[in-house]
DNA sequence: CGAACTGTTGATGATCGTCAACTGTAGTGG
DNA sequence: CCACTACAGTTGACGATCATCAACAGTTCG
């Protein structure tokens, strides 16, 4: 079986930050012989605010993401748009379509995004000849139900400037696994108007937290580049504890 | 192997509940004989406010609730606990612990509780021999997070009161499934203080919106007793489609 | 240039938290 | 039996947080 690195269909960018986020998050030594078996499926592009997957839909096939951030998300009754889930390069989303057949939601792109799918019945193989991997994907899905509970925890219990302060902790170390992030800087070309979907917040508030956050030195943020000044203060401004994103190694 | 249904070890009604939870959220025929396996562990009872796994714990066990009520948790600095999922008898909590090791919250027992304890070296037994269980198990925790994904659209975009009857809504539906509610109509001992903290509300402004849905008709709440007096405006109002819970059966 | 979008700020009102007081109920001990 | 305690529920008053509306600046794009 061909491997992911060695086909032209998939960078090799992205076929290293998927590695890097399975060996981060599980103790067994993996090599990438044996996770990089082969998921079928030429990279596409997908401009920002279109949907990768509708509400609804059916998918036959699984999402691995590139390059760009994607985002779950629901809309309510008055149109109002609330994100539950942000997805960074490396995150192979939607491997729970694989199980739950449905969609309850939309998955769309915050920004333009490379993604490549892998049909369903491709999968199916690799869970017979690569149980190991799938192990992995489920172990992904069950470290995504524990963000969601923080999301739950910091959405219920915290002010808005503390929850922004969390929030942006989280995808410091996301994007810092996948080498996206690294001396407590990163790029990230996210709205405010978005920024207050996943934060259940109006635009107007988020504006107001993010001023918050750089007044109080915790953060720089202009144009499309956030740099965490302090990341001890932010963390405990934010009440961020790592423990939840159960990554197992330290960073190489 | 012997089957839950034949050992005194487990009530039948504990196996009768999993066995309907499973049955209606796969489409896959499912046997007695082929999903109810030996998951060995005598039940044990829990009282109200005592914690089944506590945050940081590495359980070498995971958990069939039986009877009552429990709630996954963090606290938060301050003293708030934020409830981030609520669990009904028949629910296999911690189907994750088997992967992830490490608890990053803590569940407790909102009532008084009856569970069995499944060692994972028996859960890693039954995914060599019935693979097709640990795939339920796979996909009950997909629904989980599918349901934290509920949560947060609730909690980020309605206002108190009608997120409670979203809860409520979803709730009925939970119990409906494991025949604890007929005909709108349920027990559901649990204070006002726990709701706040699953809502993210304070205990006096969740008792605001719990007079709110009484004094609208739309449910009759006293004691341990719930009455959802009429379901499609309950529904409608909270903005609840049940599509997320993925409940692929009719109930008998 | 104009159009569209994002970020920003001020003003106003709605929602929600906090504090406090009071009720009813259940349990406990005299 | 009654006093006493503890706790859930309830209501009112007040202040903090947040949404909404409006206006304007800066940027990008056609």
């Amino acid at each position: 079986m061909e491997t992911l690195k060695h086909t032209d269909s998939h960078p090799a960018q992205s076929v290293t930050a998927l590695l890097l986020k399975l060996r981060r998050r599980d103790d067994v030594s993996l090599e990438e012989e044996e996770t990089v078996v082969g998921l079928p499926g030429s990279p596409q592009r997908i401009a920002a605010r279109q949907d990768l997957i509708k509400d609804g839909d059916r998918p036959t096939a699984s999402t691995l993401l590139i390059e760009g951030f994607a985002a779950r998300y629901k809309i309510l009754e008055g149109g109002n748009r609330q994100i539950t889930a942000m997805h960074v390069p490396g995150d192979f989303i939607d491997f729970q379509s694989f199980l739950l057949k449905d969609m309850d939601h939309g998955v769309t792109a915050l920004t333009d995004c490379v993604a490549a799918k892998v049909p369903h019945a491709a999968l199916r193989t690799v869970s017979e000849t690569h149980p190991h991997l799938m192990r992995l994907f489920s172990l992904a899905s069950l470290i995504d139900g524990a963000i969601h509970r923080e999301w739950l925890v910091a959405m219920g219990g915290l002010l808005a400037p503390k929850q922004l302060a969390h929030l942006l902790c989280e995808i410091y170390q996301l994007l810092e696994t996948v080498r996206l992030a690294v001396n407590f800087e990163f790029d990230f070309p996210i709205t405010q108007i978005d920024l207050g979907d996943m934060l259940g917040l109006s635009a107007v508030h988020t504006n107001r937290a993010v001023q918050h956050l750089r007044h109080e030195g915790l953060i720089t943020w202009s144009g499309h580049r956030v740099r965490i000044n302090n990341w001890t203060q932010l963390a405990e401004y934010g009440q961020f504890d790592s423990r939840y994103l159960h990554l197992v190694r330290e960073p190489r």
